[in-house]
DNA sequence: TATTGTTATACTCTATAACTATA
DNA sequence: TATAGTTATAGAGTATAACAATA
């Protein structure tokens, strides 16, 4: 993959998140980050913060705010650690999981009328490069 | 495409733009959106800012500012509108031309590293998303 | 002494509101 | 009166530094 392509890809990715970052502004005051934090919990089990900060590549302090947030909304609950007082479990509510339920098709809209709009092949690559994305993004 | 994909490509992006932010910080004082800029006026000539606001689908305001540091930079220059005293042309300079050809491969290391360890048939599916994250990106 | 997490604080990026100048 | 651009200000999101508690 040519240097040229490589920093099309990187602009591409900085516009598309400047734009989906405008879809969650009317909404139900969840932001990207936090999504991504309930997301992962839901589909992953509890965590600690410091599990999660590393997850999401953040650092732990800003963890810490998104957790109270999520918290505030009634989305997560905090379980003690059996064996260290310091850490302790992050865990998914019931309200939380009927709230991704209900939302991710809506959060996802802009994206999704965009996607249908475009040719069989070109939704076919997006899909396939999906996968490789999320493992690029996970990637340490 | 369903609802989970979309879902898990907008977790991607929001993560994967997190990531690539942080590959500014060191780097020579221009961020992201400072690049795209430049980027599209060294691809498609001189703009107005209201042009390059809606290009980048980016407030005017906000628009000021990034071409102000840009100016700072030596990278833009303005030249006056032929027939309306109110607009200007943003004109990409030497220096810009010769910093892009030079940083260009610098500011992609972080993904072109990511990108160089994955099997052939996923750079393929990343190469052919590419095109289509652009055309997604400058969407209406 | 090292690690986990929080508090306090500051920085970066972008937005809205109000303004000026030109059309 | 409408449009292009700027100035002033605010807010969201994330970082660093310093701290407390536990290992």
């Amino acid at each position: 993959m040519d240097p040229q392509t490589v920093a099309t890809l990187r602009a591409a990715i900085v516009l598309l998140a400047r734009r989906l970052r405008h879809q969650f502004a009317g909404d139900e005051a969840l932001n990207a980050t936090e999504m991504a934090v309930l997301g992962r919990i839901a589909r992953c089990g509890p965590m600690t913060p410091s599990q999660l900060a590393r997850a999401e590549h953040m650092r732990p302090p800003s963890m810490t705010k998104v957790i109270d947030n999520l918290k505030k909304h009634g989305f997560l609950r905090c379980e003690p650690h059996p064996t260290d007082g310091r850490r302790y479990w992050v865990v998914c509510t019931e309200a939380a999981e009927a709230f991704i339920a209900a939302t991710t098709q809506a959060r996802s809209q802009w994206l999704t009328i965009r996607v249908a709009d475009l040719s069989e092949a070109d939704r076919r690559d997006i899909c396939s490069a999906t996968m490789v994305l999320t493992r690029l993004a996970e990637l340490p």
